[in-house]
DNA sequence: ACCTATGTTGATAC
DNA sequence: GGTATCAACATAGG
């Protein structure tokens, strides 16, 4: 599931955390934890509490009381739970003393825990990018619209599914050059990737938008009815309505 | 069996 | 350097 908006969730759980000393960490899915080997993780962080929880894009850290940060990434299919019993799929687990624990619960690995997180090549949450930035960062070059939007070194949290959605919200082709947009089109595509984040994260996830539905076979759009396109774009699966959204 | 998947990274080539 | 394409990663589900 994870985008921004779960990203955002996972921080919010992270934070229900803070102040609990932690008592032992379950850093033994080496591929999870990589390239840390298992035990390093533990010894870094057994003893201390994390006190804040942070999030760029989709990528999440938590400060802690004089030790280092732990970075957190969710992955295809990662989420963040807080006291719930073990179930199998816990890749990376924090106890604490009180008796609770935190877990990144992710079928499919490919979720991410790491101490000291580097993260010089994310670019700045796609929520929060200013006007400015925005046109700057994601107007310039030749690459298609939503090649760039996926680009996380460019700005950061947006997946597969809200780049269609946005997309639709701003009736832009995914197909568009990004370096042909105008400024009042860069402008547009902004408020209205803002506008599907909060929205998300109102509703509870990427998959409530109101483009989402439509996104399947045989889909029409909600807005003009005519039929759905779909391609490869930005190594994706991208879905698209060319009457609204016209290259 | 084959295909797809809400993500990231690294290799390769123009 | 920018861009495009892929393969790999590990696993589930159609």
């Amino acid at each position: 599931m994870p985008e921004l908006p779960e990203a955002e969730r996972a921080r919010q759980q992270i934070e229900r955390a803070l102040g609990r000393e932690i008592v032992a960490v379950d850093d033994t899915d080496v591929y999870v934890c990589r390239p840390h080997a298992p035990g390093e993780i533990a010894s870094a962080l057994v003893g201390h509490r994390l006190t804040a929880a942070h999030r760029r894009g989709k990528f999440l850290w938590a400060e802690t009381d004089g030790g280092p940060d732990l970075g957190l990434h969710l992955g295809m299919a990662g989420r963040i739970v807080l006291d719930e019993e073990p179930i199998g799929w816990d890749r990376f687990v924090l106890e604490f003393a009180d008796g609770g624990r935190m877990a990144l619960r992710d079928k499919r690995r490919l979720g991410r825990a790491v101490v000291e997180p580097d993260f010089a090549h994310v670019g700045p949450d796609a929520a929060e990018v200013s006007r400015q930035v925005f046109r700057e960062r994601v107007g310039r070059g030749t690459i298609a619209i939503k090649a760039r939007l996926l680009d996380q070194g460019s700005i950061a949290g947006v997946g597969n599914l809200l780049a269609d959605e946005t997309l639709w919200r701003a009736r832009l082709s995914p197909r568009r050059p990004v370096g042909e947009l105008s400024v009042d089109e860069l402008d547009h595509l902004r408020r209205e990737l803002r506008a599907a984040v909060r929205d998300a994260i109102r509703n509870g996830g990427v998959h409530t938008g109101r483009f989402m539905p439509a996104r399947e076979k045989g889909g029409s759009c909600p807005r003009c009815k005519t039929l759905l396109a779909r391609d490869t774009i930005g190594g994706r699966t991208t879905y698209w309505f060319p009457k609204c959204q016209p290259d």
